[in-house]
DNA sequence: TCAATAGTTCAACATCTTTTGAACAAGAAG
DNA sequence: CTTCTTGTTCAAAAGATGTTGAACTATTGA
């Protein structure tokens, strides 16, 4: 039951940036630096789209190599691949990570994310 | 007879990204940085596809504000937006490109112009 | 003036991407 | 066992991207 992900070694640069430059999926590896390492639910883009199409954005981060997701239950928990990155392509993710955490789409699952809170619900 | 660039701060990070996405142009940059600064023209690219197709890649790079593209004559002197883009996104570039010069078509393309200049052609 | 050089523009084509809804799978909760 | 939750897969539609050749502009040089 585990995903296929790219060897370190098997992570091309071009791929990367191809993935990073979606707006989506840049809001997503955004809100992810955001958390801090702390993994997290698909469901928790859904302010980005619909499940479907969250699934086919998270599914290209993974096989760019950017994200790790692992099973658990019936969710999926979504974590930035950093440490592999940095060896990879030293110096590259800090920059596209401290301007993505910027991006108006980030404040908005933030903003979205704090109503949860406020109502009751986990993190 | 200039040619429209963005400003700095119409300098977006998921459309430097996706330009740099694609192989071609992430080599043209490559082979730009390993020229040091020093000014390009079009044909030195026509390794990497026709003259249509590069004219193609050349004026992604220069509306997603990777590139200056300046007339000089028939030609173009392509030259990267080092200072611009350390400005716009400090740290982004120097990785990119140390990871871009290493590129194969980059290889390639130095190749060629070593052959051409052994046959007594300018730089 | 005439031809060569350096690039651009255009229309056409193929391909890849993004987005959607319906149907599905599988664990969790009752 | 049934239902809810979480997410995937599939096929279809819409759109964006990359590539090409022919025709074109504009400068340079004879």
């Amino acid at each position: 039951m585990t995903l296929p992900h790219p060897t370190p070694d098997q992570i091309a640069l071009s791929n990367v940036l191809a993935a990073l430059g979606d707006p989506t999926r840049l809001a997503i590896v955004g809100y992810l630096a955001s958390r801090d390492g702390r993994p997290t639910m698909c469901l928790n883009f859904t302010t980005f789209g619909s499940k479907t199409n969250i699934s086919y954005h998270l599914a290209k981060l993974r096989e760019a190599g950017i994200t790790r997701t692992e099973v658990s239950g019936t969710s999926r928990l979504i974590t930035l691949r950093r440490d592999d990155l940095d060896i990879r392509f030293p110096g590259l993710l800090d920059p596209i990570i401290a301007a993505a955490m910027d991006l108006p789409m980030v404040k908005m699952i933030e903003d979205a994310e704090k109503d949860a809170l406020a109502k009751g619900e986990p993190g």
